[in-house]
RNA sequence: GGGCUGAUAGCUCAGUUGGGAGAGCAUCGGCCUUACAAGCCGAGGGUCACAGGUUCGAGCCCUGUUCAGCCCA
């Protein structure tokens, strides 16, 4: 019996003794602070047999265990006057023998925890047994140094502090299950001397006294015991198979943080112990899906999103690459659909731009591989660059297991970049007479379609599977085809400068265009003022680039070229995009325009101002830093300039 | 009670040694421009939860608070 000592009702009762009235049994009075005060009487019962709680506190005060049940749940010799009868059967009598002996004082309602049988709803009564243990203080040491010192490196790396905290408290291991499948454990019990004999064989003899008459533990194996020898027991250990040598230790383990302790410290400490050596260098703990609400998955909870239900609706190359944008490291996932949608697009999308190359390589002769060619133009160039570049980041975050990073740069290089300016930019030299110009770019395109398949395949494999054996490819497929890796030689800073150039041109027109509502079937004049020859230069040299994409009727450059009064102007670095709009122009428009402009620039300078002539930042920063904000605050000081003076034009032409 | 993670655009989320914030969807305006209307062009939208601190400079580093989720006892 025990008593919380803060009690004042039961205060100095501890240490004397009380007679269970139906058994006659004496119990010892405990104190005990787990006794809650607010509960009941105050006096709590304590069966260590029966009730995990109970049997801790049965070992703080060395209480005996008395376990009153037999396996089948009847009472048993220690249950006295009870004993056969079933448990349910026995707790009524219990009652009617208080009330009988008029020691009952009442009868409360009260909602407890009892524990089910998952799968026939029977009521568990906890119950005192033998259990079989792993000892695993000395499994656990050098699996907690093979992280400690990064052998095995755990992605994202907090939740190494989630390792280590189990590791460093773990306990041993109750490897025994009453359940009728598994492994049985196989040790024996000797029914002449009652010790156990272990073995791996099936013995014939107890090797404590050389009896045959032998029982196997009914007990089975903790599925995560076998589970534990999974990196080595699947390449054929014990065996020491060639598979087994070739593999162990494996790459990398992904699963989910809830598994991190049943399993992957499990396996990490039996691969040290039975095969010397770690199970794999990295665990990758991946994002937990939950449903929209950002409840976890359950099947009991009926909350599960069905994978093949999504795969149906968007597509299973939409539903991966959703997956792999969302793995940013170190947060759970909620699963929007709208994001899925939004993927699904981009598959099309994919899809649509190598139409658009099929279509244009009806001719074409040659394979994906990339010819050296002096008629490649600025956009093959510039694409291959950024190609380049694009294997390089995607390698770079795959290393780095930052799949969503990989993923986006993906989505942009081939939306932002390869569909929306280097397909467009094509389409001319595809369409071209010029046949060594025509091959040069069907080379690139087809080239830098199928590197892009190849680096995506990982994210969306059926997809780029499909286009990819439609292309003139090297290969029986792509899963097998080698992966683009980054070359420095590749690298076209030159074509990534220039086209940078042009696209501003672009970029400033189309601004123009909407802003000042003119349609985009309206073709314009453009002009273009500079005094930088190069900028002059490259701009003449691309500028049916210019014409193409800006929708021009034509196009002026130079220093001096001629700015109409009525003409809407965009000012850039070093050059003014200038639009002649006679006709054409809503001057309330224009004048709008270049105020919002005119007020952005200003805040701008007024903040680079600022900080350019606080002396700390101009003493303290780094000189690069402090270089670059002042050449933006030129820069815009110009611009503000410039766009003052056609302010004024404008005013004028208003008034 | 101890620990971990998060709070950024209307929504779902990125933002890697601290150098004035991005995507998708949604919204507004204009387009059937011969790969794509599941699309194209343009635009608007954020005191980065709150309060302090460190720093020339903070979404990011430190302290505290509020709220939310998870793990352990």
């Amino acid at each position: 019996m025990a008593i919380n000592p803060e009690d004042p009702r039961h205060k100095g009762q501890g240490g004397k003794i009380v007679v269970l009235p139906l058994l006659k049994r004496e119990l010892p009075i405990i104190e005990d602070s787990y006794v809650d005060i607010e509960f009941g009487t105050g006096a709590l019962k304590v069966t260590p047999a029966h009730d995990p709680n109970d049997f801790e506190i049965g070992r703080r005060h060395k209480l005996e265990s008395i376990n009153v049940m037999n396996p089948d749940a009847s009472m048993n010799d220690k249950a006295g006057p009870y004993k056969g009868q079933d448990r349910f059967a026995a707790r009524k009598s219990i009652v009617e023998d208080l009330k009988a002996q008029d020691l009952l004082v009442k009868i409360e309602d009260h909602t407890h925890k009892v524990g089910h049988c998952y799968r026939c709803k029977t009521v568990v009564e906890p119950y005192l047994s033998k259990q079989w243990f792993v000892k695993t203080q000395p499994l656990a040491k050098p699996a907690i140094e093979a992280v400690r010192n990064g052998t095995i490196k755990i992605v994202p790396k907090f939740w190494e502090n989630t390792y280590f905290e189990w590791m460093e408290n773990i306990r041993d291991w109750c490897i025994s299950r009453q359940i009728w499948w598994g492994h049985q454990i196989p040790a024996w019990t000797c029914g002449k001397c009652n010790e156990f004999t272990v073995a791996r064989e099936t013995p014939s003899a107890c090797k404590h006294c050389g009896g045959s008459d032998l029982v196997q533990e009914t007990d089975v194996l903790d599925t995560w015991f076998s589970s534990a020898l999974w990196p080595f027991s699947t390449l054929g250990w014990p065996d020491q198979t060639e598979s087994l040598k070739k593999f162990y230790p494996t790459s990398v383990l992904c699963t989910g943080f809830d598994i991190l302790f049943f399993w992957v410290a499990r396996m990490i400490m039996m691969g040290l112990k039975f095969m010397g050596d770690i199970p794999f260098h990295h665990v990758y703990i991946h994002a937990l899906i939950r449903d929209a609400e950002g409840q976890k998955m359950s099947k009991t909870k009926g909350n599960v999103i069905d994978p093949l239900v999504m795969m149906d609706q968007y597509g299973t190359d939409a539903l991966r690459f959703t997956l792999a944008a969302f793995a940013a490291q170190g947060r759970d996932i909620k699963l929007d659909e709208d994001r899925i949608d939004g993927y699904r697009n981009f598959c099309n999308k994919l899809w649509n731009a190598s139409r658009f190359a099929f279509m244009n390589l009806e001719d074409y002769k040659g394979t994906c591989a990339l010819e050296a060619s002096k008629h490649q133009s600025l956009a093959d160039r510039w694409i291959l660059s950024r190609l380049n570049r694009t294997a390089q980041d995607v390698q770079v975050a795959l290393e780095a297991f930052r799949f969503n990073d990989a993923a986006t740069t993906l989505y942009k290089f081939i939306w932002n970049e390869f569909c929306d300016w280097y397909i467009e930019l094509s389409k001319s030299r595809l369409n071209s007479d010029n046949a060594d110009e025509k091959h040069a770019t069907q080379n690139v395109l087809v080239h830098v379609l199928e590197a892009t398949l190849k680096l995506l395949h990982p994210f969306m494999p059926f997809i780029t599977e499909e286009i990819w054996q439609k292309l003139p490819k090297d290969g029986d497929s792509i899963m097998v085809a080698p992966f683009p890796e980054f070359d420095p030689k590749r690298e076209d800073a030159e074509a990534e400068a220039h086209l940078q150039w042009i696209m501003e041109i672009i970029n400033a027109t189309r601004n123009i265009r909407g802003e000042m509502n003119l349609k985009p079937s309206l073709k314009i004049p453009l002009r273009i003022k500079t005094n930088d020859p190069e900028k002059e230069l490259i701009a003449n040299t691309s500028a049916h680039y210019v014409i193409e994409l800006a929708r021009l009727e034509d196009l002026e450059i130079g220093p001096s070229v001629a700015k109409p009064k009525v003409s809407a102007s965009s000012i850039l670095s070093g050059a003014e995009v200038i639009v002649p709009l006679e006709g054409l122009m809503d001057f309330g428009e224009e004048k709008k325009r270049l105020e919002k402009e005119l007020k952005k620039v200003e805040k701008e300078i007024i903040f680079l101002s600022k900080k350019l002539s606080n002396p700390n930042f101009v003493d303290r920063a780094p000189p690069d830093v402090i270089e670059k904000d002042r050449q933006k605050h030129k820069d815009l000081s110009e611009k503000q300039t410039k766009l003052q003076v056609h302010l004024k034009t404008i005013e004028q032409a208003l008034a």
